[in-house]
DNA sequence: TCCAAATACATGCATGACGCATGTATTTGA
DNA sequence: TCAAATACATGCGTCATGCATGTATTTGGA
């Protein structure tokens, strides 16, 4: 191998290796399976319902408008499953000062079934992080804390990105934007 | 703080710290929408019908049966799947030996089409791991290929699992299971 | 002060991607 | 030889969603 091919070939791998991005999608393929089973056994519906649950109690008093944007929702969308979360005696829609708005709150239900929505992620997960050491699991966090910390975005998604977080965990929330999340 | 104490709290950190799982929730969420957006750019269809695409183009002859098993739908969902792609003209059914079977095999449209879902799913994801430099990547894919390799599964896991990817990159696919996939 | 535009939410209607139950054709095994 | 198993197809219903549109409230000029 000459001189030239070396170098040849270390570019190619400096900038043209895909394996992470290989790997980082097949990691998203298994969370998303897992996640969804489990969750879907602790509540069943589908689509954006079980995110609007976690994310309605991070942030209570929500409005319907900012859950759509939150969730990714057309604002029929986002409408109709609170009508289902209300209809499932998980949420209650409250009057805000403004009359158009109704504000989002959980339900006492709606709370227990939120933390059996998050504790079944969390079961979900681990699962596939158990072969990690302590080192390993450092490593890891330290490098995912990086990546979105520098994650290009707007205040509103880091809301869309951590809308199925149990955002009593993360400390702070390395997503970029104005400090802590509410 | 006493001795008690600062035990106390390393056990707690050691066996209780959710962060990482928090985070590779939070990755997975923003995965899959980039992916999700990306991909019904280059392809108008939801569910599992790009995955197909990619799943089939990685094993062509695959019977509805194993495609059904790999995308965890039902028979009936799977059958409907491929009818869907035969309708646009991107797959193409053929008599097995056993003449219950249908071989599923990708039209030329077809495999460009599968080009065009893979090259959006690289490109969504790169722009996620952009901030990262090549020692992190390279830490990262080695931190991702030790979870994976140790990820309890059987065969099925693995092709469910790698049934978005690009297989022609993973080299060689760190889930475990017998070899080189097909 | 009044009214048009903007905003927040609701609703009729349609669609796409599923699952369940069931049907048909082929193969297998005792 | 024939009942059971296997592979796939189809009728029917459901769930989550979007688009178009309607209604109620607020706001910002003229």
């Amino acid at each position: 191998m000459t001189i030239l091919e070396k170098y040849a070939r270390r570019m190619y791998w400096s900038f043209m290796d895909k394996t992470l991005e290989n790997l980082i999608g097949a990691l998203s393929v298994i969370t998303a399976d897992r996640i969804g089973d489990a969750v879907s056994g602790a509540y069943p519906r589908g689509g954006e319902t079980p995110a609007a649950l976690t994310a309605i109690g991070a942030s209570p008093g929500l409005t319907v408008s900012a859950l759509q944007a939150v969730l990714r929702l057309s604002q029929p969308g986002a409408a109709r499953l609170v009508d289902r979360l209300v209809a499932d005696g998980l949420a209650e829609k409250r009057p805000g000062e403004d009359a158009r708005q109704s504000l989002v709150h959980l339900t006492p239900k709606g709370r227990r079934m939120r933390r059996k929505i998050l504790d079944a992620r969390h079961d979900a997960i681990s699962a596939i992080t158990a072969p990690l050491s302590r080192k390993e699991r450092d490593a890891f966090a330290a490098l995912l804390n990086r990546m979105l910390s520098r994650y290009p975005s707007c205040e509103m998604d880091k809301y869309q990105a951590c809308r199925m977080c149990d955002q009593s965990i993360c400390d702070p929330c390395p997503m970029p934007g104005e400090g802590v999340r509410r």
